[in-house]
RNA sequence: GCACUUGUAGCUCAAUUGGAUAGAGCACCUGACUACGGAUCAGGAGGUUAGGGGUUCGACUCCCUUCAAGUGCACCA
């Protein structure tokens, strides 16, 4: 739609005498309740005009429809003038646009960003709320490849710490040498199990402590299995041999665990980093900032930084003792990312929990004039609630990945079953499709919210398979497939001449899947992405209803059906792929 | 208490970043031709955009204020 801004630009020009950029014009869709596809915002000219909004739009109108040979009409209604854009133009959008291989191809922009994104513990199995992290991630890292730009998925796996001591000392103590292979149990979910252990007999020692006398406060500190742990912990940064062991042994449990349930929700790593290998660093920078004055230390010997200026607080960045915080880590952290790829730009997709902490992090990354430090952002979002309220795990509301992608897999075999959706399927080729349908479902619900926003998940509702859903979606694109697969497509440049309204509006809908991605980029939102398949798949559904594709009168029609056909499925086939999504062929 | 985020139809979400009469889905009601897939399509009903003030040609959007919800405010991570 450049040639209209440029040509706005040059009527203002001509009218007015004004230089106005081509940026400052603010052009969009024309509601379908007036003609017209293009509509020019021509409130903001009535300053050079001096004319009334009406006038002025008819004055800018007149200018165009002469300039421009694709505007065939216009109308004027207050401060818009809706364009109506020749059928020719937009038929020739599709074959010139659309359907060639590049449709919608950036060309790479020769920037590298690094998402990191999961970063789970490895004391117990992934929940709901990992499940919005990992698909957030995936997402956002295919939408800005698919923008341009080189992406390294990045997984910084915390796997040391007292959580992890405390699975691996109930274990030791209550264990009896189970394993994943004898109890048949997932590793992540056999290690968590004894994270419960834990805590179990930890409250109950503490009540113990308080029934002798003890405050609260003093029985969780005195209760012999903390003391225990947090020896546990000294043993393992001593090098202990046999807690090392034990801990390697444990943590690779767990990490085959993950492994089957990335594998499940589909998304993949370039690049671990280990806290075991990371938690350490940070002081150097400490050092830095010292020397360059961005930090200053306290009399008991504790390094701090004062963002008071910043609105925000005095944070401390190293302990008296000159022990790390998480602060210090994350610091050396992202020089340790930085120096490994040099990235442009760096995306953390952490929750909104943490909003504060990486506020300060870049703040104080930028103040010691790091590199790549302006292209620090926290891709946050916001807690998964259920509708009985938060996820508690002593309440035993939280809701496991594996069992929920479980329920979402069998609960598609059901519905499609009772379709009798699969004659003819193969036994694989079935549970292959429960399984896109089922994660097609879960993943489209939870990636069509904003991120930023707090997600309510209603079990009976992700499950849905009607309306705003994935497999709507999945459902459009099978139907399209279907319909491909009963015609070819004889002669690729047989055109037409007129447009039926629903063909014009669905020819205008994908010619804006370029935008829609630089946004989605730009906004680090998949939800921009989620909304606009699906505009693309109902606008698909209403064309395919009123316009009929194999029984058309005459056989140009047809043959520009089927390929306005093809680019839709296109267009909704790539749209799913960049939310992590799969569209089957027939469901 | 302070800071940040959020508040839109009964419910779940949109609204081209300041543009037109605020749109979808679910649920509810009504309809769809011997036809390409009815997991579809069309229609109805449903709103003081939490409340109040302001900025301007124009405000769900920006500013102020009140209210409500969430999160954070450790020499934890």
């Amino acid at each position: 739609m450049n040639f209209i801004l440029d040509a706005t630009v040059k009527a203002v020009k001509h009218l007015y005498d004004i230089d106005i950029a081509a940026a400052d014009i603010n052009l969009q869709e024309t509601r379908k309740e007036f003609e017209g596809q293009v509509t020019v915002v021509t409130f903001p000219f009535t300053k050079f005009s001096k004319k009334s909004p009406e006038q002025t739009g008819t004055e800018v109108g007149e200018f165009l429809k002469n300039e421009l040979s694709e505007v065939s009409g216009f109308n004027v209604v207050k401060g818009f003038l809706n364009l109506s854009i020749a059928d020719e133009y937009w038929i020739n959008q599709l074959y010139n646009e659309i359907l060639p291989d590049t449709f919608a191809v950036v060309p790479a922009n020769g920037q590298k960003v690094m998402v990191e994104y999961s970063s789970p513990n490895t004391n117990k199995p992934l929940h709901l709320g990992h499940v919005r992290n990992n698909l957030l991630g995936f997402s956002i890292s295919e939408i800005l490849g698919a923008a341009g730009y080189e992406v390294i998925k990045a997984n910084l796996v915390n796997d040391r710490g007292i959580h992890i001591c405390k699975s691996m000392l109930a274990w030791q103590k209550f264990g009896n040498g189970e394993t994943p292979e004898s109890t048949r149990l997932k590793g992540d979910h056999l290690v968590g199990k004894y994270y419960v252990i834990f805590d179990q007999e930890y409250k109950a020692q503490i009540k113990e402590l308080k029934d002798e006398g003890q405050t609260e406060e003093e029985a969780k500190k005195n209760a012999p299995l903390i003391k225990e742990a947090q020896e546990m912990l000294q043993q393992w940064e001593a090098g202990n041999e046999e807690v090392i062991s034990l801990w390697k042994t444990m943590n690779n449990w767990v990490y085959g665990g993950f492994a089957e349930t990335y594998r499940k929700l589909g998304v993949t790593f370039d690049k671990f980093y280990y806290e075991s290998d990371t938690y350490l660093l940070g002081k150097d920078i400490v050092d830095e900032g010292l020397a360059k004055g961005v930090f200053f230390r306290k009399d008991d010997g504790s390094v701090w930084i004062d963002l008071t200026s910043e609105g925000l607080d005095e944070k401390l960045v190293l302990r008296s003792d000159g022990t790390s915080v998480y602060m210090t880590q994350d610091m050396g952290t992202a020089q340790l990312k930085y120096n490994d790829f040099h990235m442009d730009k760096s995306i953390y997709v952490v929750g909104n929990e943490q909003d504060y902490h990486f506020k300060v992090l870049f703040t104080i990354l930028k103040k010691l004039g790091k590199d790549g430090a302006d292209g620090l952002f926290h891709l946050s979002y916001g807690m998964v609630d259920l509708p009985t309220g938060k996820m508690k795990s002593r309440e035993g509301t939280v809701v496991d990945a594996d069992d929920l992608i479980e329920k979402m897999e069998q609960t598609a075999k059901e519905q499609t079953e009772a379709m009798g959706k699969v004659d003819g399927f193969g036994e694989d080729e079935k549970q292959q499709l429960y399984h896109t349908i089922g994660m097609g479902a879960l993943k489209y619900f939870l990636l069509k919210v904003d991120p930023k926003k707090r997600l309510l998940f209603n079990p009976e509702e992700s499950v849905d398979f009607q309306g705003h859903t994935g497999p709507f979606i999945q459902y459009t694109h099978a139907r399209i497939r279907s319909v491909l697969s009963r015609a070819k497509i004889t002669n690729a440049d047989v055109t037409v001449s007129q447009l039926a309204p629903e063909e014009r509006d669905l020819i205008v809908s994908l010619t804006q899947f370029p935008e829609i991605i630089k946004a989605a980029a730009d906004g680090y939102s998949p939800a921009v992405i989620a909304n606009y398949v699906y505009e693309v798949a109902k606008i698909y559904n209403k064309f395919y209803h009123e316009c009929s594709i194999l029984q058309a009168d005459d056989e140009n029609v047809k043959e520009f059906r089927l390929q306005l056909s093809a680019a839709s499925g296109k267009v909704i086939n790539k749209g799913m792929k960049l939310l992590g999504i799969d569209v089957p062929e027939r469901m």
